[in-house]
DNA sequence: GTGAAAGCGCTAACAA
DNA sequence: TTGTTAGCGCTTTCAC
């Protein structure tokens, strides 16, 4: 059954024959080059005769063009970046593979790079963008964008972010309306019994961090249950840091019965953190997370979380950059764009130990 | 706290001034575009008063070169093509992430595509990557390589696979010795005391899957194991398919009390079949995983797991490249690595249930 | 509708 | 050591 041995590679190319150029092509389609650029590019001043004859003799070649000779002329790279804060975050990979689908649906090719949350990597990342000459860059940091927005403003490259919003007009912003799923969250718990609710923000460095925060709090004000001010912790948005939240909720002799996470990871952080305490999720403790990975539906138990669907924001900044570098200067265009989320509930909400209902 | 405003962006440029090419370099230098050229690469050839000036102007100027143009005449776009086949399995982001830090270390830039096992998918991305002229692609897909070896061929591209050979001298193989690890595993899993051991392989399309079970075989007889038929299943490297394979090894009476999985994710589907179930692990049955993904560490209950290091394979697969596209032609290169495994114990394994030691 | 020719920004001979 | 020049493969005027 194993295929273990040495297969002699098919097609094998007897001369090193260079790859056939437009040249080529043109002289077995008997045709100008510039018969052959126009064929390809789909420039209606071609006779169907020759168009014909053009497309023959590039299939018999094999050939396709050289995208660094037509960037070079065209001045266009047909080049996106995509700048994630950690390729490592279950996060991110949903977001590019997303984002990577619908570029290639619209002739777009994507430079990936994480910053891993270093302003040094960041930097030269958006340099090695700047020289393979992208027309826009998609940076889904979330708050770490700050050191090379100078980098690219003088550049003049279209920029997406998310959450932010710039005056420069070659920038666009995707807002994420977390509103709408943490007020969910929030309500669905009230209505379990929850009154005592704590919260494992994110880093305040995060712009997304804040506003999820922000936004827990307005729902709980919206609620009418108050906020313990010691059961807001500052996290870090790591599983560790779902460890570390977890225990210090421990260390109050009468705890929130309920925790709502920044995200995902540090909710999987506060189940473990739980399990190995002895504490039964969600009989003695409910855990809300946020993002909705693929993940969290193979948690134990299965994470009840606010879903941001990362396809959603994916098109939402492939949108924006395309808009920006298809349109003619001047021209109108989409500078805001919204994404929602929504509650998905799992088994890690219950009602609290001793609730009446 | 939250930065809720709109920021005019720094750096605005007055004048859409074009970007600073190699001429206005040379000029503001005082110096031929040749000067300017040879400095950038590191030539010798240049004086220290003629360097100092030009790279003076390159910073005034925040130049740099335009790859499209350096790809286009010296023939070398410093570009390699990663394919994985999933960016969503947890396996693959760390893979490339250390892909990626090793490349650019090196000066090279990376492509990223996911083949999503679709062989249509993986076609164009070839040819995407074929048209960026890449210098060599690094085909990380365990198996479904076949649909596109021509077309690699034929364009005569280094090419680095994992676990095939092939005679053609562009292409060089990474061998997984999955035979250590496994060894460790069965090792560890009969020290406890267990004699009945399942396996949850992979899917026989893939290469991985198919060593990693052969060596499971070897490992078993080695430790004078029995082999129950009934009990290795064929899997498909999926959560869904962890869940399936555990519901089958509990459909026999007398199951297993313990299992190997073929893969972590796998493994993971397992614990949470196990724990839906009411079956505790480790204590009714210990699992063992395959990869050591981050997340493995993370489980409920941290998951024993043969550790496949990430780093070490996407080390290898780049210095694969990396000589192919180095070496002058007839050069003598190292076509073939080799990556090791390791067990990793940590919860999800104890002694089976009634063991007396 | 088609072709000839002028570059895109750079590297690499070749001269000086 | 430095400069001049001929392209790399393509798109795009501009003639015809």
């Amino acid at each position: 059954m194993l295929y273990d041995g040495c297969v002699p590679r098919k097609g094998t190319r007897k001369t090193v024959a260079k790859a056939a150029d437009i040249r080529t092509v043109a002289a077995l389609a008997k045709v100008s080059i510039a018969t052959v650029s126009r064929t390809i590019n789909g420039s209606p001043a071609v006779s169907d005769r020759l168009s014909k004859r053009v497309w023959q003799a590039i299939e018999q070649l094999k050939y396709f063009p050289n995208t660094h000779a037509r960037s070079l002329v065209s001045g266009r790279s047909r080049l996106f970046g995509i700048i994630v804060e950690n390729i490592t975050n279950p996060f991110f990979p949903e977001l590019i593979q997303s984002f990577e689908e619908v570029a290639v649906a619209h002739g777009y090719e994507i430079l990936v790079s994480s910053s891993n949350s270093d302003p040094a990597i960041l930097t030269t990342c958006v340099r090695r963008m700047l020289e393979r000459k992208v027309e826009g860059v998609a940076m889904l940091t979330f708050g770490e964008e700050e050191p090379v927005l100078d980098q690219l403003a003088v550049h003049d490259i279209p920029l997406v972010l998310a959450e932010f919003k710039l005056a420069d007009p070659k920038t666009s912003t995707i807002l994420l309306d977390y509103t709408t799923g943490l007020k969910a969250a929030v309500d669905h718990l009230a209505g379990l019994g929850h009154r005592k609710i704590g919260f494992l923000a994110g880093p305040h460095t995060i712009h997304s961090a804040i506003t999820r925060l922000n936004d827990f709090r307005t729902a709980m004000e919206a609620a009418k249950l108050p906020i313990e001010k010691a059961w807001v912790i500052e996290s870090d948005h790591t599983m560790r840091g779902g460890v570390a939240g977890f225990e210090r909720l421990q260390s109050f002799e009468k705890g929130p019965t309920a925790v709502i996470c920044s995200n995902d990871i540090t909710a999987i952080g506060v189940l473990r953190a739980a399990y190995m305490a002895g504490l039964r999720v969600p009989q003695d403790l409910s855990v809300v997370g946020l993002d909705d990975i693929d993940f969290a539906e193979f948690t134990l138990p299965p994470l009840t979380t606010i879903r941001l669907s990362r396809a959603d924001l994916a098109r939402a900044a492939f949108e924006a950059l395309r808009q920006q570098a298809e349109t003619a200067p001047g021209g109108k265009l989409q500078r805001e764009f919204l994404v929602s989320t929504n509650l998905v509930v799992r088994g890690s909400t219950a009602p609290p130990a001793g609730a009446h209902s």
